[in-house]
DNA sequence: CTTCTCACA
DNA sequence: TGTGAGAA
């Protein structure tokens, strides 16, 4: 349960989000104006990045490079929400999961912590970064 | 420097 | 969807 959570939590940024997924901040923010993901904001209005809007935007990607449009796209999110039909999902969620592997996650998370730590967001100098990363 | 919103040739 | 302006 508490994974949950963890999945929510709002994590990255833009860029971030950008370079994982190699969608444009046009895109993601066009794909959030369709109801695709819903990021949370922080302070300054800037979008936060949950893991699981990450997880969604990669299934967006594949979809898109399948040629689905949003019409589409919207069906399948609606599917998702709706665990009724679960006939085509064993494949799909495994293409998912095989993009997200734990090498992938820690490297996320390094990155996140780097940034943030590298513009003094977080009171951590680099030294103490080791605490983290053995 | 990074991200946000809004508007448009 | 891209891109540039102007603000935060």
């Amino acid at each position: 349960m508490s994974d949950e959570i963890r999945r929510s939590m709002p994590l990255f940024p833009m860029g971030i989000v950008q370079s994982l997924t190699d969608l444009t901040a046009r895109q993601i923010r066009y794909y959030e104006q369709h109801q695709l993901i819903h990021p949370a904001r922080s302070e300054g209005n800037r979008r936060m990045f949950s893991f699981n809007d990450v997880d969604r935007l990669l299934e967006i990607k594949d979809l898109i490079d399948q040629g689905v449009n949003m019409a589409g796209i919207k069906k399948v999110l609606k599917l998702d929400k709706q665990p009724e039909n679960q006939a085509y999902d064993e494949e799909q969620i495994q293409e998912v999961h095989n993009e997200l592997t734990e090498k992938e996650l820690r490297r996320m998370l390094q990155q996140e912590l780097f940034t943030a730590g590298r513009q003094g967001k977080l009171g951590i100098r680099q030294g103490e970064m080791s605490r983290f990363f053995h």
